[in-house]
DNA sequence: GGCCGCGTTGCATGAGGTGAAACCCGCGAA
DNA sequence: TTCGCGGGTTTCACCTCATGCAACGCGGCC
């Protein structure tokens, strides 16, 4: 292998650099590619470019970032789950088509809902700019942190529920809380509003922050994993307006990409 | 991602061509990468060259095959056990220019061992040909299950050997072969000698192919986790003098292919 | 011995990889 | 508001370098 009189392929060569800086760093922009690599932009366009079409690594619309295309490493180690962002990108993308809002999607952690993509840079709007990629969004007083409690098997919204409890937990709070997530439940997505005593991270921010948001559950196999949302700011006429037009398309959505993602972690294995 | 203006980059994309094939297929020749992609042979040998400099894919000795590099994928998953074969080819192959005879990598299954590796292509002696990948050698009969044997822990060799133990095994011929394998463990190396009465797959063909064979564990965390044995025909001279003359160089070859996969599962990420 | 199949090498040709330069676009500063 | 800057993107003319034909080596098999 080693020695060998011909010689080798210098765009392939090129191009294995880039597809291992990208693996090796999770996430890198293309400007980081450059000065790592040493290689004009352009040139490094193309082979991204390239490498994606192979399904080799993908773009996040969050912020622009160049991923690596976990599945052909993991080739049947199951879990299609990591790889949700990626699955979820271009519903996103064909999402803000649709709607005229932004979206967010979400992943449980242990005491917060995580974002791990967003499809806000697609919209022109500055009032349409969500947290990148790593935000971490409360349960309590998120639509997207309410969808997922809502959704989630009862031991396990229990266990969530039981972490984030304060030790002075007003007698009948948690009660309350209950009551927002049954009627979440019941209607089939997630509001951030009424407003919870509760504190947890960043409510403060989330209440003054002029938007209104709602969410709904992707389900896989009977659980949710992840969620996704519509932000919009208040100002913006009534709210039952904007829910009516867009909660069908919302809906489906997560529904497309949660058939996706059953259906990696089945038997497809993607392209 | 998908859509994109500027074109994608032709030798790239036919190179990650070969590299999908090469990944799926578990093991291709040449010629199968030749009528699968339809491009030239010259061609594929320069991107085979490449991505084999890169790390992604590695040639057999035994056969000549490409085969896919799992490191990358599988980073961290533990056990470079898995990649024995890879990690020991270019040790054996230096082996091959340090003795005159070739040699085998035998790894333990359920009741047989299996040729992972060989060295014998690299020599030009039609009396060297030695099994093809995948060949099951016998516990019992041959240099090579007995290293194994002998260097397992006692549980797992009390567990073959109960696996192999014929119905009507002749009384005391359990202990014959006890003392045969301490007295392998003692000697620090292995042979086909002395004979054994248990049949099992393929006694016949060993005892009469006319060869000798030494061979010694390979061990990795304190456990033997391969063998590597050197075959030479009967008729060649005094089979001490053979051994006498390579013994040595068959133990580092063995040592130092057990650290390089001891040091692969610890720390390094190799490449 | 001669044929065939497969791997390998050499080399002339022009397809296509390359990167400088220009363009775009959003952001922050003035 | 304009300007400048830093990133990403596109264009395009140059000329390397990927390409595949052709020829060779070698071992196996009839």
């Amino acid at each position: 292998m080693l020695e060998r009189k011909v010689k080798t392929v210098r765009a392939l060569e090129r191009g294995l650099d880039v597809l291992v800086e990208v693996q090796t760093r999770r996430a890198v922009s293309l400007h980081e590619l450059h000065q790592a690599l040493h290689l004009p932009k352009a040139t490094l366009l193309r082979m991204l470019l390239t490498l994606g079409r192979k399904g080799l690594v993908w773009q996040r619309l969050a912020d622009g970032a160049y991923l690596p295309h976990l599945g052909a490493a993991a080739r049947g180690t199951g879990s299609a789950v990591e790889h949700i962002a990626e699955i979820a990108s271009p519903y996103m993308k064909a999402l803000s088509t649709r709607v005229a809002w932004p979206s967010v999607l979400g992943v449980p952690r242990l005491d917060h809902m995580e974002i791990l993509e967003t499809n806000s840079p697609l919209f022109r709007l500055d009032s349409a700019i969500l947290g990148p990629v790593g935000v971490k969004l409360s349960y309590i007083h998120t639509a997207t942190g309410r969808a997922y409690l809502a959704a989630c098997d009862e031991s396990e919204r229990e266990a969530i529920i039981a972490r984030l409890r304060p030790k002075d937990a007003a007698p009948g709070s948690e009660d309350d809380l209950r009551a927002i997530l049954a009627e979440t439940r019941g209607r089939g997505y997630a509001l951030r509003e009424p407003l919870h005593p509760w504190p947890d991270r960043s409510k403060q921010l989330v209440l003054r922050d002029g938007r209104r948001s709602m969410a709904v559950a992707i389900m896989a196999g009977g659980a949710p994993i992840a969620t996704i949302n519509l932000t919009w700011p208040a100002k913006r006429g009534t709210d039952e307006a904007v829910m009516q037009r867009h909660l069908e398309a919302l809906q489906q959505t997560a529904q497309a990409i949660g058939r996706a993602v059953a259906d990696q972690s089945g038997g497809g294995q993607g392209r």
